[in-house]
DNA sequence: TTTCACCAAGCAAGCGCTTTGTGTAAATGG
DNA sequence: CCATTTACACAAAGCGCTTGCTTGGTGAAA
């Protein structure tokens, strides 16, 4: 053994203990996000089998064995990556949807707003999910694009039931504008295209330089959707 | 140690020492090219960091050392494949040009082609596109897509300027469509947002199910460009 | 006799994960 | 009101295994 062994020293140090817990204040679950912000962050930049759950323990001031306290394992930990990903995401489109359509919380009012203004309907969409691939702090995402195959087929069914939710309210939207003749490609591919252009954002958008996010909706809709002249 | 050491053995036997080489017939760079599909391929399933080299020595027959004769790392042969996956996706497209030309190679002829029929090269393009990312035995151009972050800073550049190349044709063939109003969004939005529809189609075509890539190809054009009614 | 294309064996480093110990805060008992 | 116990959230150490890669040897072809 010739490099000498040296102490594991975390980046950064917290009171130990039990946190002071106030009733209204629940500080319950804290570290365990800040574990899981962090590894959506390396997950996203190394990806999954180039960091180390040293990095990740590293980058939240833990020992390297501490997370494990938090999570059964390292797998368990990208699926509660990918898992809290997907559900905020279909939360974010929710709540678009209903702001989209003033308050109306009635039962088929969804449908009545898409049938009403499908090209805003979309719009709505892909701005949402814009924001949600590239907006601050966003990586849970782009990981579970990304890291698909380090899952087990089990989590990996887990995750598609969430994507099918997620993905559903785009195709009564995408059917009104082909009803429409706004769009002639087939339904189905459509999607699949549209969503994929979108995703591949990921890849080359850069916040500092580039085109704003509305910017980007605005190409979108110019390239999916025929707007008839006025 | 409680597992007994197990002498190595790979999966298949091939005669060692220099094979046969007539001077009609070169099997120069054979074992070599045998790496790169395998390494390709598992790199594709399973991703560069999952995979071994130990795997993919065994894929080919071979020790697992074997392999750093034919590459001086695990790295140099994930660059091997991407190079060799951009080389050949150019190659082709390139052919592909020529072939949509009638023969016509001289100066400006590529130029004039585009100018007289946008479409039926945007289609060429995409219809090419799909064929390198999907048709057989194509997982080069896949593991470039999706394993960029494990390359150097230098590898990088280099993938870059055969990429840039490859996509440059898409440019004028955009910029005629719009001019003709075919295509109403930004040119630079729309080939990032074009190519990352056609990429994605990676994750989720199953060559057994699904359209074939002339549908796709078809789908595609329905989606990105107005076409007037006749 | 040299060159080629490996084989055979193994090394050091890093990996995920386990086990045991420990300081702190909250809960509890007299 | 204070002493003791319990629960929590880690620290500290290290185990067994896999990894990329190296080194020296070897049979066959040229």
């Amino acid at each position: 053994m010739l490099a000498p062994k040296v102490k594991e020293e975390p980046a950064a140090r917290r009171p130990r203990g039990r946190p002071r817990k106030t009733i209204d204040e629940r500080d319950e679950g804290n570290r365990r996000q800040a574990l899981l912000t962090a590894a959506a962050r390396l997950f996203r930049r190394k990806g999954y089998h180039a960091t180390s759950t040293r990095d990740i323990a590293a980058a939240v001031g833990m020992h390297s064995g501490s997370p494990f306290y938090h999570f059964k394992s390292k797998n368990a930990l990208l699926y509660a990556v990918m898992e809290e990903g997907m559900r905020s995401a279909a939360r974010r489109q929710g709540e678009a949807q209903l702001a989209g359509r003033g308050g109306d919380t009635g039962p088929g009012a969804a449908a009545a707003a898409v049938a009403a203004q499908p090209q805003a309907a979309l719009r709505a969409l892909i701005r949402v999910h814009f924001d949600i691939l590239l907006g601050k702090g966003s990586d849970f995402i782009p990981v579970m694009l990304y890291e698909w195959r380090s899952l087990t087929a089990r989590q990996r069914a887990g995750i598609a039931e969430l994507t099918i939710a997620y993905e559903a309210p785009w195709i009564p939207v995408l059917e009104t504008l082909q009803a429409a003749g706004q769009l002639r490609a087939d339904v189905h591919l459509a999607r699949l295209l549209i969503l994929g252009a979108l995703n591949w954002s990921v890849q080359w958008f850069n916040p500092k330089k580039r085109a704003t996010l509305d910017e980007l909706t605005d190409a979108a809709m110019d390239l999916f959707v025929w707007t008839p002249p006025p």
